[in-house]
RNA sequence: GGCGCGUUGGUCAAGAGGUUAAGACACCGCCCUUUCACGGCGGUAACAUGGGUUCGAUUCCCAUACGCGUCACCA
């Protein structure tokens, strides 16, 4: 056995610093809670000016989606997860894919067997995996074959697996930052393979062989890695290195059941884009998913990137599954929609403006200032600007408003008596048509309402618009408007 | 089934032995307003159950219930 290239090895690994790993396999597609653990596992190093590393886990050929290793990229990029060392971006401890690691698995499987904390294994596959009523602790035959007689059958080129031995006796206390200490007895694990008949390590063996060579100092993952956890330990201690931090996350659920899934219908981070929202709200939201800021800022909700950086503390994490609630995302995002300046908006909305808004006469500039305050997410803008195009079919109950006073047939007189003044108006500004419209109602001694829901009503064809009258009158311009006054007025029969 | 973990309003959650048990979303009401929305104000609503420990338990311990996870040569 080289031990040099062990210890060449082990003198790659830096120290002193926060490092921290977010580790996919490349499956298609971003979950939220994939999302999140990616977030928590920055978070936690930028907390602490610490490095971030991406490792793709690509040891299931089986399941590797074309492109999917773009998505990730894509989207840790757009959330602002910006990593230190990464496939890409090379490192002191690459390669950071995990198919192109695969030789340094069995030498580190082989050299656990010299220690004693693994043993091979020839049984068929049958044999160990029992399948029958209540399961124990594998009996396995070859766990005491004499070393030199296993390493013979090796040479003698029979199929093996490596198995990790784990002791008859004791019991194991595994450390968590949120769950704190599990201790489980030794007799309660099996021996998990470690190394695959085909030579490639389980998830279990390369996660920590390469956590410890890349030297991952906070190991955040899915609580369903929970129960293998103390495994871990005894692989660390065989190995005879220091177990770093783990942090457990309860899962994101779609209900009080069920994780949030693809299978189920729910939306992955491409998914929430698509559906309107905005990349910063659904990384805030997110955030608080399983995870909340104590003390002064436990009332807080709304948090930048880089606030959460500053403020993010292991202690917040729940132990509890979240269910994720579309609503409350929702909130985040309207909120963010709001908080953009006018420009921004703008560049956002566009698209959608421009794919609702044909008219040529209407200025979707104009528009957008008028939406922005009135959308959970982009996708709410279309319906909302639908009746500049074309006026839709309405009927004359919209022109009766109890509160405004107004019904059909004072509506009829309104639109009579605005139908002049607007027609003689010379300027068809904002300024000119509002004060045309105010100074029609105090001339006639009415509420503004009895005026402007007329108005409105027939501008629109719709109880609930962007905009006033006033707005409504100026975006359509004098033509458009007053053929739809006109046309309101002979819809009442005038 | 064994083992492990979890359980504060419909949802996210604060709280760490003594509190009128925060706050947010949603919901309802009022105000503002040329509509709706926004905004402001207010309201409804919770410690799973049973035993301990304690002067006192949402908080600590033990059961029970329910839920989830895991028990693969998948990750």
């Amino acid at each position: 056995m080289d031990m040099k290239w062990f210890e060449e090895m082990e003198a790659r690994i830096p120290h002193g610093k926060v490092r921290t790993r977010f580790a996919p396999s490349p499956t298609g597609y971003m979950h939220v809670g994939n999302l999140r653990t990616a977030l928590y596992t920055w978070l936690i190093a930028r907390h602490q000016d610490g490095t971030f590393i991406l490792r793709i886990e690509d040891t299931d050929q089986g399941r590797l989606v074309e492109g999917a290793v773009d998505v990730i990229y894509k989207t840790l990029r757009q959330c602002g997860l910006d990593w230190d060392e990464g496939p890409d971006a090379g490192g002191p401890v690459g390669p950071y894919i995990q198919t192109e690691r695969r030789d340094l698995y069995g030498k580190y499987a082989r050299l656990l067997v010299e220690k004693g904390g693994a043993y091979y294994c020839f049984c068929d596959k049958a044999e160990s995996a029992e399948d029958s009523g209540d399961f124990t602790k594998t009996a396995d035959p070859c766990r005491d074959l004499p070393p030199e007689e296993a390493l013979k059958r090796v040479a003698a080129g029979e199929p093996y697996v490596i198995r990790q031995r784990i002791p008859q006796t004791g019991s194991t206390t595994f450390h968590d930052a949120s769950f704190g200490d599990i201790t489980v007895e030794n007799k309660d694990l099996d021996d998990q393979v470690l190394l695959k008949r085909d030579g490639l390590p389980t998830y279990n063996f390369a996660n920590v062989i390469d956590d410890h060579l890349m030297g991952i100092t906070h190991v955040v993952r899915g609580s369903e890695y929970l129960s293998s956890a103390p495994k871990y330990n005894l692989l660390y201690e065989a190995f005879g290195w220091e177990v770093p931090e783990y942090i457990h996350c309860s899962p994101v659920m779609r209900d009080a059941h069920n994780k949030m899934s693809k299978r189920h219908g729910d939306p992955s981070y491409e998914d929430l884009l698509a559906q309107g929202f905005l990349t910063e709200a659904v990384v805030n939201y997110v955030s608080l998913l399983g995870w909340a800021p104590k003390g002064e800022n436990s009332e807080r909700e709304f948090f930048t990137l880089r606030e959460l950086a500053e403020i993010f503390d292991l202690a917040g994490i729940s132990k509890s599954p979240a269910i994720f609630d579309i609503e409350k995302l929702k909130y985040f995002n309207a909120n963010y929609i709001r908080a953009l300046s006018p420009e921004a908006f703008f560049s956002i909305a566009q698209p959608y403006l421009k794919d609702a808004i044909h008219a040529p006469q209407v200025d979707i500039k104009l528009v957008a200032p008028l939406v922005q305050g009135r959308c959970d997410t982009l996708l709410d803008i279309a319906p909302q600007v639908d009746f500049f195009d074309t006026l839709p079919e309405y009927s004359n109950e919209l022109y009766c408003h109890k509160k405004m006073k107004t019904d059909e047939p004072n509506s009829l007189e309104a639109l009579n008596a605005v139908l002049p003044v607007l027609e003689s108006l010379n300027e068809w500004s904002y300024d000119a048509i509002h004060d045309a419209l105010m100074g029609l109602a105090k001339k006639l001694e009415l509420k503004n309402g009895r005026i402007m829901w007329p108005v409105r009503t027939a501008l629109s064809g719709k109880a609930v618009t962007p905009g006033g009258a006033v707005e409504l009158c100026q975006l359509l311009g004098r033509e458009e408007a007053l053929a739809r006054i006109k046309k309101g007025i002979a819809q009442l029969g005038g």
